[in-house]
DNA sequence: AATGAATGAGATTTCATTCAT
DNA sequence: CATGAATGAAATCTCATTCAT
C-alpha cells in the first residue's frame, strides 16, 4: 500500500502521467520480445515495470491495450534509420543504395516480425491494434522514403524514365519484410545473399536501359 | 456416461479411427480461423467437432498436436492449385501467366497467413510444428513450380536469356505472400490492382529486351 | 469478482497475512483428517477455509506445500503433553508412570497416524515434507523424555541397574505407535487392556529384581 | 474387440475365471509397489496384466476392489516364512530364535509397509479393505506362530513360567512392524543393531530367572 | 466374455480484474 | 493515485466407468 510510485520509477518518469504510460509500454514491449505474447501477462508487465499489478489499470482499460500500444509504437520507429536515404541519390550505385536500405530496415523488421505475427494470433488483439491506430501509416512512411529516393534517381537519369518507382519501392519493401518473416520461421538459417540477389534483380530492372 | 459418438459424427466418419482424427483436425482448423489461436482451446475444438472434451486425448497427446497437424495439413494444399502452370508456357503472355499464378496462390495464402502467423506467437507451437513435419517443403514446391515455368518460357525465348528465373520466382512469391499478410492486417482494405502492378513490374523486368 | 476476505475469516485472522496462512493450514489439517489425503484437494481446503479457490496460491506454491506444512505443524505437538514425565520419577509406580506416558502420547499418535501414513502414499508428498523440515526430531524428543525419566528411576533404584533404559524407552514408544496404527486400521475395535498389558510387561522387565 | 484373452494371459491362467482374477491381482500388486497407490490406475493395472481396460470390470466392481484384494493377499503371505519357528523350540537360544523370527518377517514387512500406509491415504480404500476381509487375521497368524513357539519354550522351562508369552509375542511383532515403518520413513538409514537390541531386551525379560 | 473408445467430472494451476486500504 | 490480496472463470489434462461391437 505505499502510495507513491517506487523511487526508481519516480526518477525515470518524474511522476508525469504520460511518462508513466510510456514507461509501462516499454516494459510491455520488453516482455513480449523476451517471453512471447503468451507470456505477456499483466503481472509480468507490472513486474518488469516495477509497479504494482493494479497500477496498470489506472493507465489502460484492459490487458490488450498496452500490448497493442507497445507494438504500434515500435512500428513507428521503423522509418527512422533510413531517413538519410534520399540524400544518397546520385551517389554510389542504385543497387548499392537499395542494399543499404534493405540492410537498414531488416534489423528493425526482425524485431517487428514476432510482434506482428503475435498480433495475428488473437483476433481481439488485432482488433485492438486496428482500433488504436489507423495502422500501416508508418510502414508506408518507410516505403515513401524509398519511393522518394527512387524518384530522385529517376530525375537524375540513373533510373529508366518508364519505370514505376512507386511499385518498385513496394516490391523492395515486400522482399525485405517477407525475408524477415522467413528468417524468423527458419530460425536464421537463410543465406544473406538471397536478399542481395533479389534486391539486385529489382535494381537491374530499374536501371537497365537507362542512360547510366 | 460414455456413449458412442453422436450420430452426426458417426455418419460423417463411419466410426473409422483415422476419419475421426481428420474430423477433429477439421474442427481445429475451423476454430483457429474463426477465433484465433488463442481461442482454440481443447474445449472449443471438442465443441466444434461435437465430441466430448476428453475424446481429443484419445487421438492426440496434448493440446498443440491437433493444432500443428491441422495447420500443416492446410499448408500442404498450397502447391496444388498451380500444378498446371508449367503447361502454360508459351501460351498467353508472361504477365498474364504470372497474374494467374498470383491469383491461384493468393486465395490459399489468405487462408494460411493467419495460421502461419499464429504459429509464431507461441514458441512451443512452432516447435511442435517443426517436430511434426520438416516444414517449408510445400512452400518451396510452390516456388519451384513457378521457377520451372519461368525456365520453360526462357527456353522458348519469351524471357530474356540473362534473367535469373529463380530469383524472379522468389520475388513473385514474396509479393504474393506479403500482400496476403497485409490484406489480413488491414482487414481486406487493399486494392487488388496493387498486386497486379507489382506482378507486372516483374514480368516487364523479365521480358523487356527479349525477342517477344 | 474480487472481494475482501469473508467476514468470518476476517474476524478470525484479523487480516494478518501470517494468520491467514495458519488459517489455511488448519483447514488443510481438518480436511486431511476428515477425508483423507486423497480427498484433500485444493478446492476442498479452500472450501473448508471459506476462501476462494485461487487464494491458496497466494500463500503456497503448489498443492503439496500446505499439506506438508499442516502435517509437520501437528507432529511438533507430539512431545508437548509428556514434558512433565521426568518429574514423576520416584512417585507412583513405574508401571503407572509408563501407562501415563502411553495414554498421553496415544491420543496424539491417533491423530498423527493417518497423517504420517498418508504421507507415505505419495512419494512426492514425502519429499515435500522432507524438504520442509528435517523431520523425525519431534518423535525422537518424545522418546528422549521417556528415556530421561527411566534413567531417573534407575538412579533412584526403582529400576534394575542392568536394564537398558534407552532400549526400553524405544520399545514403549513402538508399542504405542504400532497400537495407534492398528487402532486406526481396525477402526477402533482394539481392546484398551492390550496396551496396558504390553506396557506392564516392559515395566515388569525393568523392575523385576530391583530393590523396590 | 478380440474375444479371447491374449495368448500370453491365456497360457498363464488357462482361461479359468479364478485364475484370471489372481492374474489381475498380481498385476495390481506390482503396479502399487512400482508406482505407488496414486499411480495404480485401472489403466495401469490393465496394461500390466496385458488385458483390456474394461476387462477388469468383469472381475471387480470398482477400482478399489482389486487394490484391496491385492494388498490383503500379500498380507497372508506374511506368516509363511516362519512356519518352522515352533520346531526350533529347545534349540539354539531364545534370543537367537527371536532374532530369526524378526529377520524372517522383516523383509515381508518392508514390502507391506508402503501398502498399508497407502491404504490409509484413502478412507474409501480402507473401508474397502475392511469390507473385503475381517482383517488382522493373517497378522494374527504370524503372532500366533510366535506365541506358540514361546509357549513351547515355556513348557521346556527355557522361559520363566510367570511370563506372559502372548503379550511378549505381540511386543516382538510390534517392534518388527514399527521398525519396518521407520526404515521406510527414514529411507533405510536405521542401524540394524537397533532391532537386535530391542529383541534381546524382550528375550532377556522372558528368560531371566528361568532355570536355564 | 473381452474390448477399448467415448465421456464428463474433477484436479491443479494461472490470470485478468476489482477494490479496500 | 498506488497497491496487491482476493477471486472465480477457464484451461489443460487424467481417469473411472460404460457399453456397442
Amino acid at each position: 500500500m505505499p502510495r507513491p510510485l517506487p523511487e526508481h520509477v519516480q526518477e525515470v518518469t518524474g511522476g508525469d502521467s504520460a511518462a508513466i504510460r510510456e514507461h509501462i509500454l516499454d516494459a510491455a514491449y520488453r516482455v513480449i520480445v523476451a517471453r512471447g505474447l503468451a507470456g505477456a501477462s499483466t503481472r509480468a508487465i507490472a513486474t518488469e515495470a516495477e509497479i504494482g499489478a493494479g497500477t496498470i489499470y489506472n493507465y489502460f482499460n484492459n490487458r490488450l491495450q498496452p500490448l497493442a500500444h507497445a507494438m504500434l509504437r515500435r512500428i513507428e520507429l521503423l522509418s527512422r534509420p533510413v531517413s538519410d536515404l534520399p540524400g544518397r541519390a546520385g551517389k554510389h550505385t542504385v543497387a548499392v543504395n537499395l542494399r543499404y536500405y534493405a540492410s537498414c530496415i531488416s534489423s528493425t523488421l526482425d524485431e517487428l516480425v514476432p510482434l506482428g505475427a503475435a498480433a495475428f494470433s488473437d483476433p481481439k488483439l488485432l482488433a485492438a491494434m486496428r482500433a488504436e491506430h489507423a495502422n500501416g501509416e508508418s510502414v508506408h512512411s518507410s516505403v515513401n522514403i524509398l519511393s522518394k529516393y527512387l524518384l530522385a534517381e529517376q530525375r537524375l537519369g540513373r533510373i529508366r524514365a518508364t519505370a514505376d518507382h512507386r511499385t518498385a519501392a513496394e516490391i523492395v519493401f515486400r522482399i525485405c519484410h517477407d525475408q524477415a518473416f522467413h528468417r524468423y520461421l527458419e530460425g536464421g538459417s537463410m543465406k544473406p545473399e538471397t536478399l542481395t540477389r533479389e534486391i539486385d534483380f529489382v535494381a537491374e530492372a530499374l536501371t537497365s536501359g537507362s542512360g547510366s
